[in-house]
DNA sequence: TTATGTAGGTTGCATATACAACTATAGTGG
DNA sequence: CCACTATAGTTGTATATGCAACCTACATAA
């Protein structure tokens, strides 16, 4: 096949490159509402599995949002230094668990408004249909893990 | 409201979570299935621009994909070195052209077909109806930018 | 013609991401 | 008890991504 061609069809059928650029420009409106509370998305999604599962250790996150633990290492790291994690040893064993802290505790209450309003962006943009189908689709992708 | 109850409004509702989520699973794919020809996924999105739309600006390529001009420019000038693409000033005006050489054009015809393999399986994961979904989606988000 | 603006590009800085290789620790089979 | 394996984590290396600040060349208004 030609070259051209070869590149249309990718082009045309390519799922990667689609949620690739979806995932670049939602990212974006989140970092810009974020901003001025000096917090990411990435961190909030990872203070999001903290607070809603810690005390957790670092591995199991990892499970959760598909983060290599390689990445996630180096992610809390910067959490930590920012005060808004700590982590303990764990009892019995090797490796340890993340808490938020106080800190990191106003930071979640101060930022989610910030949240909510990208959030309403994202949905007015992709319409209530939209959004369904992306939560279906990545639930689905969860679940065959 | 209180924090843990805030936290699961935000796991519960938040796009961009799952949408990141769904970006990193994919890439992995397609990176596992493009590596055994030295090129990464991100890269053929590029080169697939470049074939399509090719001599073409790089700050052209940045709408087409909702890439910083700034992160093109380090993207780009990685697969320069690799010789995949070259670059040609522009006739009257700043800035400059890309073009997919001869060497990027052996590359991108041997990784089509690991390309279409990871297309395949997530097609597979996703099923017809929720690649679909995901292409209505990003087609629409692309409209309205 | 000069001041101003605009568009394309690069660079400094920071974070995000993953693979490979390594360390440390716990559990398990001989 | 020892060798082996599996799990959690860190570090080296490389690419990806974006913002802010800057540079340059062109365009345009005063």
């Amino acid at each position: 096949m030609d070259l051209n061609r070869t590149a249309k069809s990718i082009a045309d059928d390519c799922i990667g490159y689609r949620i690739r650029m979806l995932s670049r420009i939602f990212s974006r409106m989140y970092d810009d509402a974020l901003r001025p509370h000096g917090v990411r998305f990435s961190q909030m999604n990872i203070l999001t599995a903290v607070v809603l599962k810690g005390p957790i250790q670092p591995v199991e996150i990892g499970r959760l949002l598909s983060l290599e633990k390689s990445t996630l290492s180096r992610n809390v790291r910067i959490m930590e230094e920012n005060g808004w994690l700590k982590s303990e040893p764990v009892s019995s064993g090797v490796g340890h668990r993340l808490r938020i802290t106080k800190k990191g505790e106003r930071l979640y209450h101060a930022a989610a408004p910030a949240w909510r309003h990208a959030q309403s962006q994202i949905e007015k943009l992709l319409g209530a249909e939209g959004a369904r189908a992306i939560s279906r689709v990545a639930d689905q992708i969860q679940e065959n893990e």
